[in-house]
DNA sequence: TTGAAAGCGCTAACAA
DNA sequence: TTGTTAGCGCTTTCAA
């Protein structure tokens, strides 16, 4: 189905390189791959002859010669929340779809549990190329990330960073924006309601994006719609039965309750305190991550918006970033940018 | 920086295939990759011993034997306004990064006049493997889409679909939906105001995308929102100043006017209406499409918010899905589908 | 410090 | 209808 097509130049491979640097094959690959035994002077005639031929390699031939697939390791939270199953799901999928290149494992530690995360990092198996972690702020996780880095097995970070480390990458959202988006949000949906209390919710200000988030929605709130009373954040520990309890309090005590922010995870709880009070309607209702919970109570309008992160979309990029950081290929941001998703019932995937 | 690991039990290969179904290589070949000159019976032994053997293909190296790079052929607007620019400017990025793997070339052509397209379609060299093309619903380019799909070329639509034709998928949003978000938002902006009426802008409604979108906003307008009054709509062809003229009418003649939705592109002539009626914060305006002008009009609160299909991620599904279809590899949908992204301030990428 | 040569898993001529 | 074989572009011993 293919005719002759018009005699594009043939792409310039590593003999041709070779052969115009005057140098073997194996000579060419050693100076163009970082390794050692090549004098100065041939390296600099091999990099000419790579411009002047414009030379890119062949990841896929690459590959194939190596005839060994790397090995990653993508630890992720023990007791996971929906968000967390489904992101492991999606890492599940991946390492079918990225098999033989790569084999993925999957570990499961208390992510939460510095001292246990840090552990995890530290006895990590020299098989692994490289890590994915959801991963905290603490000294000794960003020790042992660094010592991983050091010994050469690349880090990212996945949904949660530790920005202080050597990670070189880190595959998630933006929290502060996240929590303004959710600021803005609220105060447009909020529009026609001249003033009144705002609750939020949250698992725990201890954890990074949830601080974050509150931050971020807290200064847009402050700002622009500073006729709300934006009301102490609750901790619920991402928890149905303690989120409950703190929805129906916050009910209680404020019966002109005109929104509520669930920064993190345990929104059936709050659904329960809404309908149990017949406000379910009645309270602007934003909250995170996109599952079959929230999506069903953005359907029936219980839930105004929800913000989300693509836990798909993260499962790849972290995969596809390690990939290319192990064979030295090129990544591109604009694909591995993780979006803040804004979804109403009308756009849902 | 790798140890030995646990002995994985190594991938089967082609050649295992082979021999565990007692035929040669270029037998096992044959079968798998569906060519002919094999006796059912053999072609069922080799099936029986991939089953057996869990053997899964190795693209990399089908690829390297192959030694031909595919050809593509991306068939975009003549004269592109800025998401179609941005659009062009994505594919050509994907085109370096899937090089030497696949070729792809660009071919400009009037999308929005079906003869031109069509005769684009119908005198397609036939050197081209696959075409991914912005298409208009047409019986003569539904012809031409089907007679290449006839011959073996793969087609998919871009952005704008031809659903009735052979094409093999869509990389573009859902038009209807992203009507009803539009709506959506709309009534939730206007969530305070007691009624008025809302303006609607298209480039013009013989465009499926338009007219789907309109659909959409219609609908949920209609049902959701009754008390706002949406005027009929004015098709501006996408031209700025056009869109001027519409826009500046529509607040002369609606003083009171609450809400405007624009379709398509031609935000410009908008704003400047907007401006110099000095309403350009009062009026609830909602625009397509996410460009350095409606970034910018994002920002300064002009624009409520901007619905957007990714053009980046367009480009690069495109280019994925044809090359899947090309080399028999699987599509990942979830991968795939383009989202309808809703762009605040905030959330701004 | 360099080079020669043997593959990696698959495809495609060509031969039988 | 089936088999043999020469590569694809690169990596990696092993020898010089």
């Amino acid at each position: 189905m293919n005719g002759e097509g018009p005699d594009l130049p043939r792409r310039a491979t590593l003999e041709d390189v070779a052969r115009e640097a005057g140098v073997s094959l194996a000579t060419a690959d050693r100076a163009l791959n970082g390794r050692p035994g090549v004098r100065a002077v041939t390296r600099a005639r091999i990099e000419a002859a790579v411009t002047r031929l414009g030379y890119r390699a062949h990841p896929a031939a690459a590959l194939l010669a190596r005839n060994r697939s790397l090995r990653f390791v993508f630890l992720l939270p023990a007791n996971a929340n929906s968000f967390m199953a489904s992101l492991e799901a999606y890492v599940r999928d991946t390492a079918v779809a990225l098999a033989p290149e790569a084999l993925i494992d999957i570990r499961h530690v208390d992510v939460f549990d510095p001292s246990a995360l840090a552990i995890a990092l530290e006895t990590m198996p020299a098989q692994y190329d490289a890590v994915a972690t959801v991963a905290v702020e603490h000294p000794r996780v960003r020790a042992a990330i660094d010592d991983l880095a050091a010994r050469g097995t690349h880090v990212v970070t996945l949904v949660s960073d530790a920005p202080t480390s050597q990670r070189f990458h880190y595959v998630g959202i933006d929290n502060p924006a996240a929590g303004r988006t959710a600021g803005s949000l609220m105060g447009r949906f909020l529009g026609g309601a001249a003033e009144g209390p705002i609750g939020v919710i949250a698992g725990s200000l201890a954890l990074r994006d949830h601080a974050e988030r509150h931050f971020g929605f807290n200064q847009v709130m402050a700002t622009e719609y500073p006729r709300f009373t934006v009301l102490p954040v609750l901790e619920g520990h991402d928890d149905p039965a303690r989120n409950r309890a703190h929805a129906a309090a916050l009910l209680a005590a404020h019966p002109d309750l005109v929104g509520l922010y669930n920064i993190g995870a345990g929104n059936e709880g709050i659904a329960a305190a809404l309908k149990e009070t017949g406000r379910a309607q009645k309270v602007v209702w934003i909250a995170h991550e996109l599952s079959a919970e929230t999506r069903r109570l953005l359907l029936c309008d219980v839930i105004a918006t929800v913000i989300d992160q693509n836990a798909g979309h993260e499962a790849r990029s972290a995969a596809r970033v390690l990939l290319a950081r192990c064979s030295g290929a090129p990544i591109n941001p604009d694909q591995e940018r993780i979006r803040i998703d804004i979804f109403l019932r009308d756009n849902l995937p």
